[in-house]
DNA sequence: GTTCCGCATGAATCGATAG
DNA sequence: ACTATCGATTCATGCGGAA
């Protein structure tokens, strides 16, 4: 049985973070709002000012993390003017001056991207996630990750969408083909540094910015049990809703109420001892003062060994 | 009856561009050497000096590229040191400096990437393709380029087997992807701007760059027949082979002699008036076979329209 | 209890219109 | 000229109700 806390604070990450000890952080994932994008709730920030604002927000984040942490960081410029914007280049620029280390860009590639038809670009269904540490050594769990692959070509097709499927077809050498057979045998492999997941809504209440199962991936390839993650911009708690549900300490920071108040009511921002789904948690409260409840098979997503 | 010429020029690219007057390019496509990597060829530009290299060429090409042409750039910085390193982002900055619009950066997420394992990071299985514009208004002909659509696909698919689905899969433009041809031009959708295509390794005696299916997606997008097309470093020739194959006008340049007679063997570069397919060129070869001039090596190719 | 069909809904972007 | 607002465009996914 291991303890997990949920800590939530109400402010601007810019103060809130002080309240951290130096060294602290196993792993930071948070998705920033991006330039001009959530105005109504949050600032909007221009983006022209993005890099000057994010700086000071990341210099304490660079204080906070262990030296054997590691920041993900989910960001994408937008369409301005026919051009993309620069600014989140100029901000791994600026990150590496105060001391970060740039150490990788994965892609997150959305497979139900927004739609649209504009006459000089195609939909953008991409975003990235830029991993920075503190020093070149860091904690790196590759084998929590790791994909099955006994007889890969039906798994490899069961996992694919239809849509996949069909676009697949149509290409040629598109990845199935004769490179199949140098993979039969091998139980697992690593994943690659592009990760295919598609945005749900399965929240009514808030547009989840990202499907639980982004921060997940990296809370298993980052941390450990016991652990503690940060989210300076939790928004409606994805971050440590899954960082509790997977035994991890969680630490979380928003600027508005709501936010602050609907993660503090799914969360129970106490110590506890959480393994069962909200629904189940809220129906079974009072039992569960001293017992630690078996966990149902659908609730932690299945690594498919 | 077009007729379309593949012109090959060797040299260094910072003078060879010269020969090529203003205004005169639909599409530039090009993978460039990269940081360390073909040492041999431009002295093997280091990191830190790539973008002070780059940058006058990427001045030439602004110049030789048509107002309403489109330049891609296929790159992916190196990790070194323990980070990915800046040189990429860098460019970007300075070619907007010197003039490009950064209209738009694509994923080619490559799905069969080269195998490989490292301590601190997983393998590498995308690269940027970076589109440069010289104004707002370019051509995009995003019709040519449409895909299957997904929930329409999908019910004519259901009733197939999976061992059907791979054992279509593994072959080339037969059978199964003859249908789906055929289902094009009912449900349509555009693309995103995440391109799947694995490297494909149909020709062992040179390894390419990228597959073929690369730079002719490019070349449907953003070029029609006629137009004219550049590679700067054209290496195996892979742009200018797929280039003379969609009836464009080619001109690909190379610093190394090996790569320029082997190009020059493998694409017959001179003028010729390739739009049969093969099979009609063959048969109706002895009729054409006078027509077939030698063209001066400082020509350029005629527009048509 | 399945399967199927219809429908709402997104971290969007452009071009036009209005101040 | 320069900025704010609005309508039009578009498609993968998951949900609910119906057969």
């Amino acid at each position: 049985m291991i303890a997990v806390t949920a800590k939530t604070i109400l402010g601007d990450c810019r103060e809130a973070l002080q309240e951290l000890s130096d060294n602290s952080v196993d792993l930071i994932f948070t998705s920033p709002p991006y330039a001009d994008q959530r105005s109504q709730t949050y600032g909007g920030i221009k983006p022209d000012q993005y890099v000057e604002w994010f700086t000071p927000i990341a210099a304490e984040l660079l204080r906070v993390l262990k030296p054997d942490g590691t920041f993900v960081l989910n960001i994408k410029e937008k369409a301005q003017n026919g051009e993309r914007h620069t600014y989140v280049l100029e901000l791994i620029l600026a990150m590496r001056k105060i001391g970060w280390l740039w150490t990788e860009e994965m892609i997150w590639h959305k497979k139900n991207c927004y739609p649209g038809k504009w006459p000089n670009r195609f939909r953008d269904s991409w975003e990235r996630l830029l991993q920075f540490n503190k020093s070149r050594h860091f904690n790196m769990y590759q084998e929590e990750v790791m994909v099955p692959m006994g007889s890969w070509a039906e798994k490899r097709l069961q996992n694919l969408s239809e849509t996949d499927k069909i676009r697949d077809n149509s290409k040629v050498g598109s990845g199935f083909g004769k490179n199949i057979s140098n993979w039969i045998g091998k139980e697992k492999a690593y994943p690659t540094n592009v990760l295919q997941l598609a945005t749900e809504c399965s929240n009514k209440s808030h547009s989840a910015a990202f499907p639980e199962s982004l921060p997940e991936w990296f809370i298993k390839l980052f941390t450990k049990e016991g652990n503690t993650v940060l989210d300076p911009f939790m928004g409606s708690g994805t971050t440590l809703k899954v960082a509790q549900r997977m035994k991890r300490n969680s630490v979380g920071i928003d600027i508005l109420p709501q936010y602050y108040d609907m993660v503090n009511a799914a969360i129970q921002p106490t110590e506890c001892y959480l393994f069962e789904k909200r629904e189940e948690y809220a129906a079974d409260n009072k039992k569960r003062s001293g017992t630690v409840r078996k966990r149902k098979h659908s609730e932690l997503p299945q690594q498919a060994s």
